[in-house]
RNA sequence: GGAGAGGUGACCGAGUAGGCCGAAGGUGCUCGCCUGCUAAGCGAGUGUACGGCUAAAACCGUACCCAGGGUUCAAAUCCCUGCCUCUCCGCCA
């Protein structure tokens, strides 16, 4: 949710922030009912207080003597005037609540305008693309080949979009979780924290997931409860309603959580292999930080997610978001993109934002500061990384000539060992 | 799942024959004083949201004693529903 006092104020602000996002948004409507709210808020908060000042003489006058009828009736009448401005008042309030709830985060002015993803900024590249002496294979041909991926299986057992990983397969999933997990809490000063995968409504809407993209997520049957589509979801709102210490900011905390996505709009998109499932693995950073520094905190998070391709030594590029291509909460986004010479394209591994205040609005997230005003943190968060992309990162790119795959060597601890598959 | 008990401010904890309770007291915290010894004493202050007024405060008003309804002129206090916690029993990774 953006700052009720801008569209109040400065509605041209977000007017103009809608426009680059290529969104649209009735603005006009907005404010008339933010009008009426204020309206219905002063004329039945003058009504209660002649109503409690009463009420409270009649409480002196029992004590004296009998309470004049005159007076009760006029009191019964006051409160069947105020019943009738509060009803109009909540459903004032609860489309006013609904309209905010769906604009999208003003982006920064440091995030360059577009419409597609075509007009995202290349802002880094580390390492190159490896040379192969033969032709590589994409993941799925890898993997079906070394029986280290079942996709025809998890199809049977469940669906579309689901895989079944074995052996080598399954080690490589869990090793690259302990890895994540380990760096960045041993290494960037992250916290671990491993949460609940099914959450409420409100946290949901805490994070921006909901109302707008219900759609997108699974829904436990007769309850109010989603599974997470992210850590994102349960780890920011770890703080919802609560008031922070300035001192004890940024909070970083370091999740791995399955996620669960119903890619409703991706039908016939990314079908083959792991790259779009129903459900996959991630490893999620999630930080708390003070406004005037959230996008310090941003690059270092980013940071934080690209050490994890470094260490594995895998070629990425990292993009900057452009507007019409930024998610529905993000004031700024950075995507890692790994290279993936079985597919030749690049791939999003990660997606690095700065939220501002938009989240902890919605989420009521914040902290008193020195002088003991209370304001809104910035939350942030990252993947650090997706772990089934990265299984596919690792096969492709380290794929030997005789079909096998060599371990990186920041995996072979946590591997058992084991330097090559097959042996 | 069965039977009980309970949810009050940062924390502990009063307050249930309805009004004088945004809420005693204590602890903690902040500021000031005092003291000089690894501590104590004294004084003051210390919830949040929304609305109004402000340059901004102060200030005024409204709401909130788990959440949502209800009864009443009036509810932390009475009634209903939900959520959560605790105890006992049952069941179970």
């Amino acid at each position: 949710m953006i700052d009720p006092k801008i569209i109040r104020e400065k509605k041209e602000i977000v007017i103009e922030a809608l426009n680059k996002r290529g969104a649209s948004f009735d603005m006009e409507r907005l404010v008339a009912v933010d009008e009426e709210r204020r309206v219905l808020i002063q004329e039945s908060e003058k009504m209660k207080q002649e109503k409690n000042e009463l009420s409270d003489e009649i409480g002196r006058i029992r004590k004296s003597g009998p309470i004049p009828k005159e007076k009760i009736d006029h009191l019964k009448e006051l409160g069947t005037k105020i019943d009738e401005l509060e009803r109009r008042l909540k459903e004032v309030e609860r489309e006013w609540e609904e309209m905010s709830l769906l604009i999208p985060n003003i982006p920064d002015k440091t995030v360059p305008i577009g419409t597609t993803e075509e007009e995202n900024k290349v802002v880094k590249v580390w390492g190159e693309k490896p040379d192969f002496s033969f032709e590589p294979k994409p993941h799925w041909e890898i993997g079906e080949g070394l029986d280290i991926l079942d996709f025809k299986r998890a199809a049977k057992i469940t669906g579309s979009r689901f895989t079944l990983y074995k052996s080598f397969g399954a080690l490589l999933e869990r090793a690259l979780i302990n890895f994540m997990l380990d760096l960045h809490t041993e290494e960037h000063g992250y916290t671990e924290v491993l949460p609940p995968f099914i959450v409420n409504r409100d946290s949901m809407t805490g994070t921006g997931q909901l109302p707008k993209f219900e759609e997108e997520l699974f829904k436990l049957e007769g309850l109010d409860y989603f599974l997470i589509p992210t850590a994102e979801v349960p780890v920011t709102n770890i703080f919802s309603n609560e008031i922070l210490k300035e001192e004890e900011l940024p909070v970083r905390f370091v999740a791995y959580t399955p996620c669960f996505r119903k890619e409703a709009g991706a039908h016939g998109k990314d079908t083959r292999g792991l790259t779009r499932q129903h459900q996959f693995n991630k490893v999620e950073l999630v930080k708390f930080a003070l406004p005037e520094n959230s996008y310090e905190e941003l690059e270092g998070l980013l940071l934080d997610a690209e050490d994890v391709l470094k260490k594995l030594g895998i070629h990425y590029r990292v993009s900057l978001l452009c507007t019409g291509d930024l998610g529905f909460s993000s004031a700024k986004t950075y995507d890692i993109e790994v290279w993936l010479p079985g597919q030749n394209v690049y791939r999003e591994i990660s997606s690095c934002s700065n939220f501002e205040s938009f989240q902890a609005r919605r989420a009521k997230i914040r902290y008193r500061k020195g002088n003991g005003k209370i304001e809104f943190v910035h939350t942030l968060n990252g993947s650090g990384l997706a772990i089934g992309r990265t299984v596919m990162a690792v096969l492709e790119n380290y794929q030997q000539a005789d079909g096998s795959i060599t371990v990186p060597d920041v995996l072979i601890p946590y591997m058992r060992g084991i330097k090559r598959f097959p042996l």
